[in-house]
DNA sequence: ATGGTTCTTTAAGCAATTCTTAATAATTGA
DNA sequence: TCAATTATTAAGAATTGCTTAAAGAACCAT
């Protein structure tokens, strides 16, 4: 786990740094924006936190600049007062969370993880029914390792489907899914889906494993 | 709700042993790998939590070996250090969660939760009768081992026949629950059905479950 | 912006299954 | 035994799902 601090003031910094170190975390510190972008885009860092003033280029266009460049790295912003403003400016910018300073060094440990959690719930997840897999994080859906293109909407279809493995699941859930509300209940996209979906995904092989429950919907199926 | 932990140092077990009984968890420990899966192998729980250094047999092996065996209880990994390899090796083996000591029993405890809670949902729900089995999730019926495939009027009258075993269920309920209201009470369509039904789930085995009481309605009997 | 490409949605005809009716056969109990 | 009740069967009606084609929308690159 690398975190990467930025931090102009010196006792702060290296007071983060030993206790993160002491946690087994491997931390960078940077004393200016301009640094601090040039580390953060060199490097590849699980979690970054950084001072919301700073010389030559403060926190918040740091994250901003940083976004832009798609690194979406969480960021912790430290702020000396916790005023509205900073709140709405710095999660405006793109950070994910920040903290008043003075802060307990205890509060900080505890936000860090909290960050680093949420990044590995996001992290690659595999769905998967039998031979067919579906990656969560690259979007990647293959059967027995032949890559399969879905687009968005089977591929929405199908990763509902995944997670409802061996349960059947309505037509109408399927559409609450994919689309935002108040479907329209008298069409049938969802069959229609359905039918692009087994072509891609079942007609070349030999066992189905997507099936109709008649008068109720659709079940993925891994056995029989 | 019954949990194994399977933990080497002594205090930590007892630790985390105490602090699950006070939430109304039933607890195992086991102090090495080897033990740990005779036990999982031996009970049926509902959680593991397994430290990843264990005497014996590691927590990623024993994982592993479970998998092997078709045990799909939820398993919480406990890791010493963070490290990527850890979390990749973890997910590998087939745990489900992990986390890092040291840590906050809170945390431990939210962990739990989630992850029984996941188990929870997907647990399916199972009306029997003698060795007819009704699985309302995948809708799948079978009788002794046998799949039976019902339409969906069938499934609906089997189904509430289930909900009512050993008790006498006339037509007129019966067709009240398999249809909306105004019944035309005339007509023979629950008769019908049941003879369908007859033929799909009596008629190839010995000992026939549905029965009529003349005058009344029909019944579904587990035993005699 | 523009045109081309891909994706989404609709609608309609077809296929398959399921439902219902009704007529006849079988069974039951007084 | 015989009247009432239940079982069985088959065929037409109704429903449900599948497939296709084509129109509409969104997206992309020039």
């Amino acid at each position: 786990m690398k975190i990467l601090i930025v931090e102009d003031e010196k006792k702060v910094a290296s007071f983060i740094k030993k206790g993160l170190e002491e946690e087994y975390y491997t931390v960078d510190v940077a004393y200016d924006g301009k640094e601090g972008l040039r580390l953060a885009l060199g490097e590849e860092y699980d979690l970054m936190i950084l001072d919301v003033m700073l010389p030559v280029k403060d926190g918040f266009s740091l994250v901003k600049e940083l976004r832009e460049e798609k690194i979406d790295t969480p960021v912790l912003l430290l702020t000396a007062k916790d005023t509205i403003e900073n709140k709405v400016k710095g999660l405006d910018s793109g950070a994910d969370d920040y903290l008043t300073k003075p802060f307990a060094f205890e509060e900080l440990l505890a936000r860090i993880r909290a960050l680093l959690r949420r990044k590995d719930a996001s992290k690659s997840v595999q769905l998967k029914a039998g031979d067919l897999v579906l990656d969560t994080q690259s979007h990647k859906v293959t059967r027995s390792g032949v890559e399969i293109t879905l687009t968005p909407k089977e591929y929405s279809i199908l990763e509902y489907l995944l997670r409802n493995k061996n349960h059947v699941v309505s037509r109408t859930l399927l559409s609450e899914h994919v689309y935002d509300y108040h479907f329209d209940s008298d069409t049938n996209v969802i069959d229609v889906y359905i039918n692009k979906l087994r072509n891609k995904i079942d007609k070349q092989f030999d066992i189905p494993l997507l099936h109709t429950i008649r008068g109720v919907g659709y079940i993925l199926k891994e056995e029989n």
